[in-house]
DNA sequence: CGGAATCCAATGGGATACTG
DNA sequence: CAGTATCCCATTGGATTCCG
């Protein structure tokens, strides 16, 4: 990980400006996270991963660290015995709230269509 | 809303709502795709492989198909010798373009909240 | 509990060559 | 021109094990 992002090798910023953003808060996972959290409020790692269907630790961890790195999630260590890790939304995080909800209101007023462009795609025998 | 021990296993949809959509909108290149052909209009197969930095024809049809599919996108075949083939946005990937602009807004104020973030993470030594 | 380390299988995407 | 076909490599993610 670090510094290089997959989804960018191939730099976007010229035939996409949204390239980069979509590259922080929709790569694989971030999404179902992010819900999770703002659905369920500050939980810790198990709780987190049982919520999210059975995502491993391993990619439970990356993911989370990245979200961490870029400032959308903020990671809480309490040196227990056992120790206890809480994560919850940052504010930056938080503000992008609006934008999921803009994100589901298109879901739910064109999934259908979508659906039925699939239907009908599949049903010509052109394809 | 109360935490239900019954349901541990929860399906990857239902804990994210914005899951399918974020599968058909930002899946791989879909996003450079998509902006290129709002941006330049209704474009051949190669002035779209050109505008788009360095993508192999076999990804840049295997994105095209399923945009396609999805009803995203519309492809035209002139049967003519050589044959020319015209993709273009359609009705249902034009009702995109508020949502574009919402990310656009969104990165043009916080994507230098997530640099910072992240130089604050890497400068710190206990990362 | 909250991970880290290791190994491994599947997949996506690049390079190249070819065709109607 | 607009793809298709083939090969191949890199990355991702799953399973398992172990540790402070």
């Amino acid at each position: 990980m670090g510094t290089k992002s997959a989804q960018t090798a191939v730099d976007p910023q010229l035939a996409c400006p949204v390239g980069p953003v979509v590259d922080i808060v929709f790569s694989r996972w971030t999404t179902p996270i992010l819900w999770t959290l703002h659905a369920h409020g500050r939980q810790r790692f198990v709780e987190l991963q049982r919520r999210i269907d059975a995502i491993t630790p391993k990619v439970l961890t990356q993911r989370l660290r990245q979200l961490e790195r870029d400032g959308l999630v903020v990671r809480t260590y309490h040196p227990e015995v056992p120790p206890r890790v809480e994560y919850e939304i940052s504010e930056l995080g938080l503000s992008l709230a609006p934008l999921f909800a803009h994100l589901a209101e298109w879901a739910d007023g064109n999934l259908d269509k979508v659906d039925r462009a699939r239907q009908a795609y599949d049903a010509d025998p052109a394809h």
